[in-house]
DNA sequence: TAGCAGATACCTT
DNA sequence: AAGGTATCTGCTA
């Protein structure tokens, strides 16, 4: 776990290297906390240990920077989840898609797909901030957790960070980036 | 153009 | 079988 940009971050690797959680918080125990709880079944993991590259990686999403890919367990996530964050890894960096456009493309309900994109285990490593309403605001994001003000405001600056054009607190649509559109 | 319902929708446990 | 949605659409004024 390690500071930065006010928050606390840290991830968790399994015994094979694959990426299991991301997460930051505004205060350390939260984040532990919130780590122990998705390592309760990989024994011998502690979150303090799980600093590698992907400590630096996380911090340069955060920054709005491109890394390079991190093989992810998905081992723990449902069929549908693991669609979703699949779409979601194909998402361009300084571009953003809705909800709506999600679920039509999948064939699914704009809410079932928030519900998954809420409970992404790797955020930053699978860009769920790059996931936007269909009025082009912002929209929510959790950080301790729930949706908050100060979660929606990170998730704007990540955006900004990575080049998403904003027009007043709307994101322009030259910005959008469709699913069906053919992956480069 | 902002604000509010309703949807009988969708996934998860 | 029920409960929880980080939504969307169409209607109001």
């Amino acid at each position: 776990m390690y500071y930065g940009h006010g928050l606390w971050f840290g991830i968790l690797i399994d015994d094979e290297d694959r990426l299991v959680a991301s997460a930051f918080f505004p205060d350390r125990e939260s984040l532990r906390k919130h780590l122990r709880s998705q390592a309760h079944d990989l024994p011998g993991i502690q979150p303090e240990e799980a600093k590698d590259g992907r400590g630096r990686d996380m911090h340069e999403l955060f920054e709005g920077k491109p890394v390079r890919p991190t093989t992810l367990s998905y081992s723990r996530v449902s069929n549908f989840q693991g669609r979703v964050y699949d779409l979601l890894l194909g998402i361009p960096r300084g571009r953003v898609t809705t909800y709506g456009r999600i679920s039509s493309f999948l064939g699914s309900g704009p809410r079932a797909v928030g519900t998954a994109v809420a409970s992404n285990p790797w955020p930053l490593f699978v860009p769920c901030h790059r996931v936007v309403p269909a009025t082009l605001a912002v929209g929510n994001y959790s950080m301790s957790g729930r949706p908050s003000a100060h979660g929606t405001n990170v998730k704007r600056e990540i955006l900004q960070r990575e080049g998403v054009r904003f027009h007043e607190e709307r994101i322009s649509p030259s910005s959008l980036w469709d699913p069906s559109r053919i992956q480069p």
